[in-house]
DNA sequence: ACGAACCCGGACCAGCTGGTCCATTCTGCC
DNA sequence: GGCAGAATGGACCAGCTGGTCCGGGTTCGT
């Protein structure tokens, strides 16, 4: 659990190679999220991409390098499937539509599976640095779309000017994985749903002051 | 990763015999919050306790089984940390106090570590059944304390008294939990602070004035 | 005292795990 | 066309993992 977060020479690589190896870190990533990381053998991954042991280990030295492989894919999904919504955010009602997508999405699933990032936080931040410090970048990158839109607000005076984006981007953060947990355990969407009102009502809060704003569209 | 929770003939037990299996039981605990679960193994266990094989499969049927127990004791030892904080908790600078404990706990640690519970329940929630169960039902038991003091906080008129003590209660743990994960991630006691101060701050907000419709959650 | 049942030590094992290796087939490029 | 290097298939392996087993020591209840 040391492995490095570079490509080492940066090899060359064929279109078709690119193929394979997506296909790999595909595999990985579904079965890692599912099983855990420890949970998952290079056999299964090579199992479930269709692939070779000797392929898995052209692309990756080791598994350490495969982990690494999928913290970035996971970090691109979610931040891929998270941007339409967090992009234009610029009104409470935007956030309170990002709140309802996320509650609808645990509630398919029950509850069933984490967030692709929170597991993999909590299964390798002790115990692999690099995956750590891979880990705590992509939370920071994520908050800082939800900080830019609550600046937004702020620019509307829709949320205190006082408050500092970041700070509150971070708490809300900390709703959201903390919410994925209890929903996770509970096998039901309503731990998350009450952890983001209860972020969401703090930042109406705050506007309490210069409310009676027009509330545009976000 | 299916065994269950209830022993099978209640067997008897001497008071070494208790003491033994005691002495499993705190080993693979603190094991496994180091390590996690499938990071930890019966011949780790074994050295750690100073016991041997048999012992081992003596008192425990299987792996599952010594995590069932894990998963009890950890819950245990987690209420009796919170507990003299959270028993009388009747204000919100109770809650804040609480809050500081927490923060000052994270801070010594440099954020290493996660919840006892929060962690096992990453791993073990979608793994095992029993085990998720067994896990809710101690988040259950955490919040029925945080519920009850901020339901006396609301006889003292501190807090809203048409709110929910219970989802309040979820919201505070949702944030607990999360604040835990990031602080984990950026070894810093910082988003542990944030996420309990968003969360703390409200329940002051909806003191000040009763604003606000009750929000019918998802 | 004395048998039954508990407690204990540790050798042993089948299956799995991450990882190696080599022989062969493609592919890009001059 | 032909060669260097990429891509692939899959047999193979040493060490580990959860779990079994048996023989002997200790304690309980009567």
């Amino acid at each position: 659990m040391t492995s490095a977060g570079a490509e080492p020479p940066a090899r060359r690589l064929t279109a078709r190679g690119a193929l394979t190896r997506d296909r790999i870190v595909r595999a990985a990533a579904d079965l890692m999220h599912a099983n855990g990381v420890a949970g998952t053998t290079m056999d299964q991954v090579v199992e479930a991409s269709g692939t070779s042991k000797s392929q898995l280990y052209h692309y990756f030295e080791d598994k350490d390098a495969l982990v690494t492989a999928v913290i970035k894919m996971q970090a691109a999904r979610v931040m891929e499937r998270q941007e339409p919504h967090l992009e234009q955010l610029s009104s409470v009602q935007g956030l309170r539509r990002w709140r309802d997508a996320i509650v609808r999405f645990i509630d398919e699933r029950h509850g069933a599976h984490g967030c692709e990032i929170g597991s993999l936080a909590s299964e390798l931040t002790d115990r692999s640095e690099p995956a750590r410090i891979l880990i705590n970048a992509t939370f920071q990158h994520w908050e800082s779309y939800l900080a830019a839109g609550i600046r937004r607000m702020q620019e509307r005076g829709q949320v205190d000017a006082s408050a500092d984006p970041a700070e509150l981007a971070t708490g809300i953060m900390a709703a959201y994985q903390g919410g994925y947990l209890l929903s996770q355990a509970a096998r039901s969407a309503q731990p998350m749903a009450l952890a983001l009102d209860l972020a969401i009502r703090n930042l109406e809060a705050l506007a309490v002051h210069q409310d009676r704003a027009p509330e545009a569209a976000s």
